[in-house]
DNA sequence: TTGTAAGCGTTATCAT
DNA sequence: ATGATAACGCTTACAA
């Protein structure tokens, strides 16, 4: 780290006066905002390089009213669909020369609600909101008249914003449809925190398939998870110590890592995947087709689903009003290894 | 989104009109920077509450000198080491009500230098900077030169900037000799780029191990992959499409990820883990121990290391001089189920 | 204890 | 085509 004393920054000024022109000369130079000529350009230019000069974005920021930033609030980035959201953010930021300021909040309402007070007191162009708790923080509802505001994958309601997620309940029946056509009968749904819509979603998914294919639904069992791969776990423990004859032989996890979990369980316990029992995730996040066996799940296209949002907030940003209120993309089952016939 | 008309936001002229004092009175009680009277300090904090006032953070920053958000430049967030460094980062810089803004590189130049470009004109405090490529982008020495910086996990040379990592070297000894110490003999190591500092490392520990061990290091073929898992599954292949006899019993992977690919090659043509083959990784990702074979691996502290360079960074910036020049974390190996006894 | 006023480094209006 | 100059909203001497 510099040792030395901080090197005062130059300014437009320094340029100026270095170039012997004005500060507006200088200006308009950098922003390419006014007519200047040729040789004027070419000494500002010059100038620049010598001094080293970057413009001071506070400043900037204040006198443009708008700071080219946009704010990302999300769960956690250990979840490989959160990582790969937050990838398509960045992405799709970067080809606008928009920074984005990361918030990761554990998914408890208390490091939600923090991070959204914090950032309805900067100046940002927006904020893409991605819910772990399924309750909307109070500084929220203030954030999102102040801001621009996108919903990613969890959608809050009550609140007027525009949401960018997936086909979640499409998604869940694809997947509890899989599992039926290949003759389970005592099938335990692991499902996602109740609050969440997602979880709700992913449920009725669930239930859709399985009245289509003649079942009761209510005769299904729902534990619920976290979302987490310990929730799985022990999910699975709950679900396959159970009596005899009423155990499960397949699994329908609302998420990959919950499905993980159920995995991790058979194997701690000799369990054959998909011998013995048969597991379906959500999500497919990078890992899920590595698994041996490789999961079956429901593929979700995270990162398209990040950039989509950010072109979303901008656009709006930029004062173009046709911004979608709702932006749902398909999900694609994705049969691998983890399901197999049914064994009684 | 907001249909309505931007609703200005109130400024501190306006609250100290509605509470009948001044602009100083005001930026008193928000900074608690200044004595103010019981009474008046309540309707400033009335007015604040009935404006929904919040401070214009570039004015602010503008006049401080000193924005309260550092930049993180990291490769990818798909790779669970980064995401996990980057948790920790956020988490520690929430503790210091310190803003983080969010760059991913992928791993090339292009985006590094455009990002380091970019994190040299905001006024940050800190830039905490993981190269993916091992080739200091030019405005970084700017960088350096103007911000605190601090890399972590891999060390650029030539630069003036304290580093965060772990013992790459000592961590690739151990996992080299716990495959030594199953009797193998025919070893393949899938290297990381060799720009890299931390593929050199690796590279350095595995071949110290198998010195000790009374092998020729130079004897023992070393592929090169990119990190990613990709790169692990085409090494896998030409090595294990070698000449029968001469094909490795094992593989020492410089990643998890790459790992990884060498496990899905394995999976892919009938080869099992560890009975055919045994492999190590390196860095302990989370669905490293969740593998069916479990992963034998060495365990990096990523969200330590993430958090521990937030705190030098930030200590740098409030001055205190003593910040470390080096933090090298210790490595753990992980024994786990991808490693076996050598076979012929 | 409180208020006045001078910047912080830009941008943009308006003369020239 | 160029250059003064007045904001932008805040912090902080300094004055009262």
């Amino acid at each position: 780290m510099s040792s030395t004393t901080p090197p005062r920054r130059s300014t437009m000024k320094d340029v100026a006066r270095h170039a012997g022109v004005s500060v507006s000369t200088v200006s308009y130079v950098i922003n390419d905002s006014g007519p200047v000529a040729p040789d004027r350009r070419a000494r500002v230019l010059a100038a620049v390089q010598e001094l080293g000069y970057a413009p001071n974005e506070p400043a900037r920021s204040l006198k443009r009213r708008r700071v080219a930033t946009i704010g990302l609030i999300v769960p956690d980035l250990g979840n490989q669909f959160f990582a790969a959201v937050a990838e398509g953010v960045t992405e799709a930021a970067m080809e606008h020369d928009v920074l984005v300021v990361l918030c990761t909040t554990d998914a408890t309402q208390e490091r939600e609600a923090y991070h959204t007070r914090l950032l309805r007191g900067q100046r940002l162009d927006g904020v893409i909101y991605l819910s772990g708790t399924g309750v909307p923080p109070r500084a929220l509802q203030e954030l999102a008249e102040l801001h621009a505001v996108v919903f990613v994958d969890e959608r809050l309601v009550g609140l007027d914003v525009p949401f960018v997620g997936a086909d979640n309940r499409r998604g869940a029946r694809d997947a509890m449809a899989h599992v039926l056509a290949n003759g389970h009968t005592r099938i335990a749904v692991i499902g996602g925190p109740p609050a969440l819509w997602t979880s709700e979603q992913r449920l009725a998914g669930y239930r859709e398939a399985l009245a289509a294919a003649g079942h009761d639904p209510d005769e299904t069992p729902v534990l619920r998870g976290d979302y987490r791969q310990e929730s799985g776990y022990v999910a699975a423990r709950e679900a396959l110590t159970a009596p005899e004859g009423s155990r499960p032989t397949a699994f329908a996890c609302a998420n990959d890592l919950m499905a993980f979990g159920v995995i991790a369980y058979c194997r701690d316990h000799g369990l054959r995947v998909p011998g013995d029992v048969s597991v379906v995730g959500f999500d497919d996040v990078p890992l899920a087709s590595l698994l041996v066996p490789s999961l079956t799940t429901v593929r979700q296209p995270a990162a398209d689903m990040g950039r989509r949002a950010t072109e979303m907030l901008l656009a709006h940003v930029a004062g173009k009003e046709s911004v979608a209120a709702e932006d749902l993309w398909a999900t694609e089952l994705q049969v691998r290894e983890s399901v197999g016939p049914a064994v009684q």
